[in-house]
DNA sequence: TGACACATACCAACTGTATGGTATGTATTC
DNA sequence: GAATACATACCATACAGTTGGTATGTGTCA
C-alpha cells in the first residue's frame, strides 16, 4: 500500500494511524505488552515511520494519552447530555450517557488513560502525567454543572463539586476494573446506577419530583 | 546466600519468596513489564527454581492472584471492623478501615488483582479469572453484613446487598486508578468519603443518630 | 518559470540485548 | 534411593531502537 500524499491522504497520516492503533491495542493488551511491531502492523507502516514520528515507545505512550484526551473531549462536547436547562439534569444525564455508551467489547468502551495510568504510573511518569491530565481535564468539564446544580438547589452540605466530579470518575474507572475482572460489562453499568442514586440523594431529589 | 532448609527456613520457601516478589513488583510495574529475572533477583533464587515451582510466567500470575486472595482474606478476617454488634456499623467500619489502610507508597496499598485484571483480562484469561475470584470473593465477605443491616434497618429499596458490595469494590478500585493517575493517595481516600456518605443515605442514617 | 536547497515522510534491513523457557547437574530430605 | 528443591549454563526468539536510504513536497531566488 502506498503512503498517503497531500493528494491522496485517504488513510490518514501514519502518525494518526499509529495513535489509533495504540488506542485499540493498548486497551486490549496493556502498554507494556503492546510492541512497536504490533503497532506498525496494525497501522500498516514500518518501524522507520514509527521512530520518525515518535522518539521512543515511551513518547508514543504520551502522544496516545494526548490523542485520547483530544478525541474524547470532542466526543463528550458533542454528546447530548448538555441539552437540559436544569444543571442537575445535565449531571444525571451525564451519568446516564456514561452508562449508555458501555456496550460491545470491553476494549471498545474502557478507558485508555485509566488503563495506562494503572500500569505505568511508577515506570513512566511522563505517560502517567499525560493520563492524569486527560482524566482530570475531563472531570473539570463536569464540575461546572455540578457546582451550578449545587447553587441552583441551594445545597450547602460539606462536599465540593470538584470532589464529586472526581468521585464520578472513580466510580466509572472502578466499574471498568470490575467489568474486566468479571468479564462482564454489566458490572460497570451497575455501579453507575449506584452513582445515579447517590447524586439524587446528594441533591435531595424526591420520588415525586423525579427528574431526568 | 544459601537456600533455606528444613533446619533453617528463615527466608521462607523459594516459592513463597517469588510470590511475595510478584506481589510487590507487579503492583509497581505491572505484570507484562515484570520479568522473570526481576522476580528471581528480588526473591534471590535462580531461574531453575522459578520454573521448578511455576510452569510459566502465566502460571505464576495465577498463583500470585491466589496468593493475594489467601493473604488478604486472612488480613481482613483479622481486622477490627468486624467488632461492632450493629451490622450497619460493621459496614461503615469496613469503609473506614479501607480508608485507614491507604497510606505510604501507592504500590503498598493498591490492589494486585485489580491492577493485573485491568492489564491482562484479554490476554491471560486464567489470570483474569483468578483475579476475579479474589475480588468477588472479597465482596462476598461484605455482603453478609450489608444484608444483615438491610434487614435490621428494614430497608426495602430496590438495591441488593450483592450489588452494593460490588459497588464498594468499584469505588475502591476506581480510587486507586485516580490516585495513580494523579500520583496522590488522597484521591483514593476522597472517594471513600463519598461512599461512606452514600451508604448512610441508603440506610437513612440521620445526623442525630450518627453512628460509627 | 525553473532550478536548487532543504525538509518531511516514509521504507527495508539490520543490531545488540533482554526475555521466557530448557536441559542437565547436584545437594538435601524422607 | 527416590523424590524434591534447587543451581548453572544455555538457547531461540522477540524486542526496542538504528542505519542508510528514497520519494515527495516546499521555500527561495534568479
Amino acid at each position: 500500500m502506498s503512503r498517503p500524499t497531500k493528494q491522496s491522504p485517504e488513510r490518514g497520516s501514519a502518525r494518526t494511524r499509529l495513535l489509533e492503533a495504540a488506542r485499540d491495542i493498548v486497551r486490549t493488551k496493556g502498554f507494556a505488552a503492546t510492541t512497536v511491531d504490533d503497532l506498525c502492523r496494525a497501522a500498516d507502516v514500518t518501524k522507520g515511520a514509527f521512530f520518525h514520528h515518535f522518539a521512543s515507545k515511551d513518547a508514543l505512550g504520551v502522544a496516545a494519552a494526548e490523542f485520547w484526551a483530544a478525541t474524547t473531549t470532542g466526543f463528550f462536547e458533542a454528546a447530548p447530555y448538555h441539552d437540559p436547562a436544569d444543571p442537575l439534569e445535565r449531571v444525571l444525564a451525564y451519568v446516564a450517557f456514561r452508562k449508555a455508551i458501555i456496550m460491545g467489547e470491553l476494549a471498545e468502551f474502557t478507558c485508555l488513560v485509566g488503563t495506562m495510568a494503572q500500569e505505568v504510573y511508577a515506570s513512566f511518569p511522563d505517560i502517567r502525567d499525560a493520563c492524569g491530565r486527560s482524566i482530570f481535564g475531563h472531570t473539570a468539564t463536569l464540575e461546572g454543572d455540578i457546582e451550578a446544580a449545587r447553587q441552583d438547589r441551594g445545597i450547602t452540605d460539606d462536599w465540593t463539586a470538584e470532589s464529586l466530579a472526581r468521585h464520578t470518575q472513580a466510580v466509572i474507572q472502578g466499574g471498568f476494573v470490575l467489568a474486566k475482572a468479571g468479564n462482564d460489562p454489566e458490572l460497570a453499568r451497575e455501579s453507575l446506577d449506584h452513582l445515579n442514586r447517590y447524586i439524587r440523594y446528594l441533591f435531595h431529589v424526591t420520588e415525586e419530583e423525579d427528574i431526568a
